[in-house]
DNA sequence: ATTATCTATAGATCTATAGATAATGC
DNA sequence: ATTATCTATAGATCTATAGATAATGC
């Protein structure tokens, strides 16, 4: 069973669909688009769409994941090397609070998808940085929930924002106020934040 | 000109149709809803949504804003005696993340809105608050954010609870932690947030 | 011969409006 | 007579499928 030329052009017609999807999720309401207009966007037959996708919404939704899951990845190589669970959290939030600068794309899906948005902070970390005795407070769920929330709401504002450098600047805001509010001192937050990103 | 009856039974064509509507968001994305469904809903024929509304998302639009204008009221009410800025925030946060026990439809309601709902909890209040030297932060715009952000997260966490007891303490907590997030230190903290709620 | 793509369309929506109906106002 | 509601429907979607077409595999 080789893979010929045949299953290369089947694997092109599906990344075609889930880029045009993608595409089409950083301005659009996905309820709002037809079939139609995503075949046409993805530049194929109406009718192939039902050889790769049972319905819109899967498409969507498998579009939403690998937008998530790619900036997840390139989160979780740049915060391998660190070595301070307090920092892997800064950076984490400070990366992902800039998307509306350095892939407002990206940042555009995240905001729409919202509250369901996994977020790019794995909860294993932060049970970690708990662990070590580096970060405190009483419930890695909740916890967890308020870095995501707010994250996705600082998100939001610097979509609206035209200064990069006010993202920027709230971006670190934000890093420097989770810290405190998971027991660090101000003078130590203030450091860690303003490390510079790799 | 007075109001006559002509005019009552056209306001309660009115209060019924965005009864529906609100009735319908606390478990239905509105995209998928049809008018038929809302003037079924309301027990109104199906023509006389176009005496009232010129569009689904208008009616939708109204009853989300009316939602949350009744629950900022509230709040706004049970805040308005503290004289203590921190209670004022913990108070709100905790009322609002209490919801999915206390007003499960508005709390789903909320929830569907996601971050372009404007929060329970005035900024103006919290930049008095900071004025006083009681809460400290940089931005107040940024600060305001988490504080919605963080807020619909824990909500959202707290629908898919079941045990209420765990809502009540997570919405505690999550208010403990933002008290700390804008410095007051630890026993200050906890003691804002475990004074009893009015 | 097989397999995926494409075209065309049937069937099922859903919106917006036109005209009929019923109730109040004068 | 006026005004709002209701019924019925035209027109415009949009989805899902059936059958034709084109390209590879053997």
């Amino acid at each position: 069973m080789t893979v010929g030329r045949l299953d290369r052009r089947k694997a092109q017609t599906r990344a075609a669909l889930l880029d045009a999807a993608r595409t089409l999720l950083t301005s659009r309401d996905p309820a709002g688009v037809s079939i139609q207009e995503i075949t046409d966007a993805a530049d194929v037959g109406f009718g192939s769409f039902y050889n790769h996708f049972p319905s819109k919404q899967e498409l969507f939704d498998l579009a939403v994941a690998s937008a998530a899951e790619e900036h997840r990845e390139t989160v979780r190589q740049v915060t391998a090397e660190l070595t301070d669970p307090a920092e892997v959290l800064a950076v984490a939030v400070r990366l992902t609070a800039r998307l509306p600068r350095t892939d407002p794309g990206l940042a555009r899906i995240i905001d729409r998808v919202g509250v369901r948005y996994p977020g790019a902070y794995p909860i294993d970390d932060l049970r970690h940085a708990h662990a070590v005795g580096r970060l405190c407070f009483d419930d890695a769920e909740v916890a967890h929930a308020c870095i995501g929330g707010a994250l996705l709401a600082v998100l939001h504002r610097g979509l609206r924002l035209d200064d990069p450098h006010e993202i920027d600047e709230a971006a670190d805001h934000l890093a420097f106020s989770l810290l405190r509010m998971f027991g660090l001192v101000d003078g130590d937050a203030r450091k860690v934040v303003s490390r510079p990103l790799p």
